[in-house]
DNA sequence: ATGAAATCGATAACAATATATCGATTACTA
DNA sequence: TAGTAATCGATATATTGTTATCGATTTCAT
């Protein structure tokens, strides 16, 4: 197997979560100061065990570490970039133009990893013909249309629980492969939809418990 | 051990993170058709291991399930609404009244997990004042004192990435115990603080490398 | 009653992930 | 140039979470 097309798909979803964290890190080391990092600088920093961190670049990085030194900072931002897909835009779209998806729309972070949103929908005809985040809104009655013509395949739904399943049949029709899901329902699509859900108010029930928890000990 | 103090440590986070899922399921069926739902039933209608979902419930409920009927829906629904600290709400405050801040403090699915914003922060002084969600937004100023005079014990991180390490030592002086950071950044706070990262760029990375895994083979 | 079907709870096997250990390699220092 | 310390990659162990299996229990139909 050649450096260039590694086995990408043995990166874990895990490894893959914190990948975004490593960049973060080593982009705001002073590069006039220091041009190569270590696993357990790294480990360090974030807070994590130095193995995993160790493991987590080998998996990406396409030259490998020296010992005692670590790695080259250029080279690992450029490795970590390329395979967060700065190199290949992935654009999706966006159902829901209430406050999160206004939030989403204006959101500047997804750049940064090869995302984008270029179009919204809404049901709403009062925010249909509006540019939310400098992108258009348009009725949902485009949506098909308009998905298909573009080929997108990334959806985001941001409408209430209640319209989640409907616009995500209307995604599917319309060529979507991949669904992030701020409903908090579950959705019935076919099994080749990758489905990825986002609850809010779980995520906060989750951390307001481990709270919780550690009070209680 | 008596049923009232269970080992509730002993649940993980994701199974924390599917019970709101079950709830949520339980609760839109029809009360008068049925009073029992079993383990299968949930598994099928969620897609999720039999199993799995036994064992999740197992941990919450509070008599168990019967052979052939399953679990009594009404008890069920109280047994995860109490895990779930619907009786005792827990409150937080956000700081950082942008577009993603606005959209939580406007949120309304906190509310069913017993989770309330009571208050919001800001530097800017155009937000200073006003209302959002209904919660009266305060300039940064008064974010110590009023935390400490509410016993708010978690904050909400909506702020810029460059600005958030500032406020959570912020948050950490007002007696804050837990955040929830949506910067893109690693928090260093004391070791009894409770973080969690939500990183909504790195969340849409993850859903399209799982995509472009899944086109590739 | 009795037998069949569905479900439970418990335990066991499996899978994924995280952490620890260890020899090999490199850079620095005396 | 030899010794030491830091780091790497690889391998092994531990931990955690998921899925399968199995005997026991309950309901329902005969």
């Amino acid at each position: 197997m050649k450096n260039q097309d590694k086995d990408f798909s043995a990166v874990s979803i895990q490894t893959l979560g914190r990948l975004p964290y490593y960049l973060n890190f080593i982009k705001s080391l002073d590069q006039d100061k220091y041009t190569s990092v270590s696993a357990p600088v790294i480990a360090k920093a974030l807070n994590l065990n130095e193995v995993q961190v160790r493991k987590d670049l080998a998996a990406v990085s396409s030259n490998g570490g020296k010992p005692k030194t670590g790695f080259d900072i250029e080279e690992l931002i450029k490795d970590l970039e390329e395979f967060l897909g700065y190199n290949n835009v992935d654009e999706a779209v966006l159902v829901g133009v209430g406050h999160l998806g206004s939030a989403l729309l204006s959101y500047k972070g997804f750049e940064n990893y090869g995302l984008k949103i270029v179009v919204a929908f809404d049901q709403n005809e009062a925010v249909v013909g509006t540019h939310v985040g400098g992108k258009q809104v348009f009725p949902l009655e485009k949506l098909k249309d308009l998905c298909w013509r573009m080929g997108v395949n990334i959806g985001i739904i941001t409408v209430p629980a209640e319209d989640a399943q409907e616009v995500s049949e209307l995604l599917v029709e319309a060529g979507i492969l991949a669904i992030w899901n701020f409903a908090p329902v579950h959705l019935h699509v076919p099994d080749y939809v990758v489905v990825q859900n986002e609850n809010l108010a779980a995520s906060l029930a989750v951390l307001s418990k481990n709270l919780n928890e550690k009070l209680k000990v």
